[in-house]
DNA sequence: TTTTGAGTTGTTCGA
DNA sequence: GTCGAACAACTCAAA
């Protein structure tokens, strides 16, 4: 056997710059860099479709940065890992950590039959600005509200690790015999609706950084309230890219606050906070997919309509906004924020459908599904999560389109069949006179639906069936 | 231990 | 049209 070798296991962290672990394992004489495919052990977290689809196009833009020399495999980590030290010499094995339940459980597992092995495992913070167990309140236990978390955890906390330059005189390895191409994943899918969502996004290292430069020039001036209007460019959107890693919140962080100090930034870098609050409360709360935080939900008199969760899935709920924001999740893999929290609010409390069915919707649309922030976020537009909203709290998708989408850019450009509808009927069309909709051509339940429900009286039934949980629980 | 102030994102109603 | 109160209490965090 030749040379001491370094495996360095690229996981949520498909980048060469500000990566600690490649960084660090970089520094031995060689690098073998390895990706995994694991559809294993993630059981029912397996990573949807438009994960899959992004994932695709983020291996392999890595996999050129690395001249090819990216090593990949489909199947049990412990066991590819097992097959490469038997066929190199391998000394140590480096990695970024990962902080979902069942990684963490798997991560551990490997690590401890590696050093039995007599391999050295090195493992690095690459995701995260403040690591779940280091922010707890001064008892000992974690924070449950965001704000304490966040100003007192974090922020007086140690400050977040500069960002690491990319790793030079790198000496780079591959496995010629065993390795797969990344089409070996069978990662696209076969009816090929990706080729419509592939326009909106420019996939990989180098497009996560355009993203964040265009973002700093363009859309951080006016974040704070811009970023509740979903046609126009002021939010960030960095999710996918962060997801897996392409950029660091480390490099946003500080590339937003070098840019210059006001409330626009603050606003961005809480955002970023809310993502290690999703974490944390992941980490202290390992059932948080699954589980109402607040276990009095658990009786909750859930509705099972079938149709109805189909119809809000498909954008067929006859409410514009609703719908546009389900048909911009199918299309471009994504959905602005303001947006997510309406289609939420309405699927929960209107059609008083359980947060599961958005909760997976969403884990197999997004193309940045990520457990923690998707779980953590159903959890709190449910009313059941840590800092949740309160249980009265309930958006009217009509009001919140006039206030967010005055102009109704946003429902045109998703609803193509409402653009000649005036924007005074454009948010509720059922509404609209006849002679309204003859004018912009439009029957309503032909052209486009009648409402699955009336939003008044869904609003009433929600709030007195949460009135009957009060009771119950009491 | 007790107390106090506060808690991402809303809507409706009535003055 | 604007504005404050009601919606309901509870839990959290920290002094």
């Amino acid at each position: 056997m030749n040379k001491p070798i370094a495996i360095h296991w690229f996981r949520q962290d498909l980048r060469l710059s500000d990566n600690p672990a490649f960084y660090e394992a970089s520094k031995e004489s060689a690098v073998l860099p390895v990706y995994i495919l694991d559809d294993v052990n993630s059981a029912e977290f397996k990573m949807g479709g438009a994960s899959r689809f992004w994932l695709n196009h983020s291996l392999t833009s890595l996999k050129n940065s690395l001249d090819q020399n990216l090593s990949i495999y489909h199947g049990d980590p412990l066991e590819i890992l097992l097959d490469l030290l038997g066929r190199f010499n391998i000394k140590d094995v480096y990695w970024n950590r990962c902080y979902e339940p069942w990684r963490i459980k798997r991560d551990t597992h490997i690590k401890e039959e590696l050093i039995k092995l007599g391999v050295s495992v090195h493992t690095y913070n690459g995701s995260l600005l403040w690591e779940p167990w280091t922010i707890k309140k001064a008892d000992g236990t974690p924070y449950k509200v965001f704000t304490p978390f966040y100003r007192r955890g974090c922020l007086q906390s140690k400050e977040p690790r500069d960002p690491l330059p990319n790793p030079n005189n790198t000496d780079l390895l591959r496995d010629t015999n065993n390795s797969l191409a990344v089409d070996d994943l069978s990662l696209l899918p076969s009816i090929n609706w990706d080729i419509e969502m592939k326009p909106y996004w420019n996939i990989g290292e180098d497009g996560a950084h355009q993203r964040l430069e265009e973002f700093l020039k363009n859309g951080i001036e006016n974040y704070k309230e811009g970023r509740n209007e979903p046609s126009k460019p002021f939010v960030s959107r960095l999710s996918p890219h962060l997801h897996f890693g392409e950029i660091s919140p480390n490099q946003a962080w500080y590339a937003a606050m070098h840019k210059s100090e006001d409330i626009n930034v603050d606003t961005f870098c809480s955002e970023l906070g809310w993502r290690e609050f999703s974490y944390s409360q992941l980490y202290f709360n390992p059932e948080l997919p699954k589980k109402n935080l607040q276990s009095k939900f658990d009786l909750f008199p859930w509705d099972k309509d079938e149709k109805k969760i189909s119809a809000w899935q498909k954008g067929q709920t006859g409410i514009p906004m609703v719908d546009a924001g389900m048909r911009e999740l199918w299309l471009t893999g994504s959905m602005h924020n303001r947006v997510r929290m309406v289609v939420g609010s309405f699927l929960v409390k209107n059609l008083l459908l359980h947060w599961h069915h958005g909760e997976r919707w969403f884990w197999d649309c997004l193309v940045d599904a990520d457990l923690a922030s998707n779980s953590a976020s159903w959890q709190w537009i449910a009313g059941c999560g840590a800092d949740a909203a309160p249980y009265f709290r309930i958006f009217n998708p009509i009001t919140q389109g006039q206030r967010f989408d005055s102009d109704g850019d946003y429902i045109r450009t998703y609803i193509p069949e409402l653009k000649s509808l005036p924007n005074k009927y454009l948010f509720n069309p059922w509404e609209a006179p006849q002679e309204e909709l003859d004018k912009a051509n439009i029957v309503i339940g032909e052209d486009y639906p009648r409402p699955i429900i009336d939003l008044k009286l869904s609003r009433q039934n929600a709030l007195d069936a949460f009135k009957t949980l009060k009771k119950r629980d009491s």
